[in-house]
RNA sequence: GGCCCCGUCGUCUAGUGGCUAGGACGCUGGGUUUUCAUCCCAGAAAUCGUGGGUCCGAUCCCCACCGGGGUCACCA
């Protein structure tokens, strides 16, 4: 039975990459019908971000991303700690009472084995006991090659923190076997922290998990790996500007995997069901909106009225209706409909320069047309008014616009009075 | 700097020891249409990062280089 997780720590809302690795994670599992699960990863007090556990939840089920188990970190505290016990037990870890450092401030280090480690100390921080000269090795699922280090490259890091908390090194290992996870799927910022786990893994026992790296989604702007502060990328935030979840979702599939047969267009079960472990990317790519924008309206023009209308808020009328029909071709997100159909719904400010050279001519024949109940194809025809400039003309002078739905079907909706009103507003 | 990953059209990508290197987005042109959009058709766009090998033959295998990315915390 294939089980994998998903595994964010609550710092806030969901990353674009952290939804991309859940939607991977998820894919993988209900391929071959296995359970998908949810693991929050709060084990740094500091860090946590109040409710981001509940927004993390409430996105991934937006997106239909449904797990089968949830568990939290911190209510799971002594199982970590029994667990590094048996490491010092094992003279695999020892006890450390360092200074606490932090390598942003100070710099790299070239001690890799901490002065704690043969001290023999019986409190403090638990670190791991790296060996000397051996060689660590797995098989990377998403790279599909063998990765390996000397440890001599590996530094002692910490199991658990002198608050009794573990550390990632220690709780996913520890969570990974107890849960019976069968595939770790996890960005590629853990890679170079991957011996460290391996050792863990070992020295805990039991079975190791499969083990793959996703590619770092890079922004297309810097070319650097997408950030939260410098990049607004957010799930919630793409779901604020009008893109649809499954629009956003096809187009983070094709954003690190692709299927063998060239389809691009796929919804959440469609995936699942291609969903292939061979058919990972390896090579970082580069985040840009446009083919996003092209799924969203792709995706938008295949709702049907009523669900656009729920989606855009709109109360159920018959004129609303109407008015979604007409412009669901012409949006790419759901906010261009408020630009696309303002006119509908107020005065709008016709700049008279945009009208051509005889508008008041094509304006008089159109009131008199609409007086006397004669079909406005009719108008140029009986006029020989040129048809396109006729049209245009008139768009303006309802719509204040030069790119508008059809005007025929929108001054249907509008209605006979409103558009008068709109075309005398002009000639005179 | 150490360690590690990566390198096919602008972008997302398919591909195999021998192909006119395929698709999609975007772009350009055309058709449909009273505008725009949709839809349809066509086109431009990748000397497969560079240089060496191996081979009858390399985008595909090997090596080097260059370039890009990641990571070096009692954060995850």
């Amino acid at each position: 039975m294939t089980r994998t997780r998903f595994a964010p720590s609550p710092t806030g809302f969901l990353h674009i990459g952290s939804l991309r690795t859940a939607l991977y994670a998820y894919a993988l599992a209900k391929h071959d019908k296995g359970d998908f699960i949810l693991r929050i990863e709060d084990t740094d007090q500091k860090r946590e971000v109040k409710g981001s556990t509940e927004a993390i939840q409430k996105t991934l089920t937006k997106f239909g991303l449904n797990y089968d188990e949830f568990y939290i970190q911190s209510e799971r505290l002594d199982l970590y700690k029994k667990a590094a016990e048996k490491l010092v037990r094992d003279n695999h870890a020892f006890y450390c009472d360092c200074k606490p450092k932090n390598a942003k401030e100070e710099g790299f280090s070239t001690d890799l084995k901490d002065p704690c480690r043969d001290k023999g100390l019986t409190t403090g921080a638990i670190k791991l006991k790296v060996p000397e000269n051996k060689v660590l090795t797995y098989r990377d699922f998403v790279h599909k090659k063998e990765i390996s280090w000397n440890s001599d490259t590996v530094y002692d890091a910490t199991l658990i923190k002198s608050d009794g908390f573990p550390t990632y090194h220690l709780a996913a290992m520890v969570d990974d076997i107890e849960m019976g996870i069968t595939h770790i799927l996890r960005g590629h910022d853990w890679l170079p922290s991957t011996p460290i786990h391996l050792l863990v893994f070992e020295y805990l026992g039991g079975i190791r998990p499969e083990i793959g790296h996703l590619t770092d989604i890079l922004s297309g702007e810097t070319g650097k790996k997408l950030s939260k502060r410098r990049d607004s990328v957010f799930a919630e935030q793409f779901i604020d500007e009008g893109y649809l979840p499954e629009a956003l979702l096809n187009f983070i599939m094709l954003l690190g995997w692709a299927p063998k047969d060239n389809r691009e267009l796929f919804t959440l079960p469609e995936f699942v069901k291609a969903f292939d472990i061979n058919g990972f990317q390896e090579a970082n790519p580069k985040f840009f909106r446009e083919k996003l924008d092209w799924f969203n309206g792709f995706y938008i023009r295949k709702l049907s009225v009523d669900e656009l209308l729920e989606k855009l808020k709109l109360d159920d009328t018959q004129k609303n209706k109407s008015i979604v029909k007409l412009t669901q071709d012409r949006m790419k997100k759901l906010f261009d409909f408020k630009s696309l159909t303002s006119f509908f719904f107020e005065e709008p400010v016709v700049d008279k320069k945009l009208l051509g050279k005889n508008y008041k001519e094509h304006l008089k024949k159109t009131v008199d047309a609409f007086e006397n109940g004669i079909p406005l194809d009719q108008v140029p025809k009986d006029n020989n008014f040129k048809v396109g400039d006729f049209f245009m003309d008139l768009r303006i002078a309802i719509t204040g616009m030069k790119f508008t739905p059809p005007i025929n079907e929108s001054i249907e909706i509008l209605g006979k009075e409103v558009s008068l009103k709109r075309l005398r507003n002009i000639i005179d």
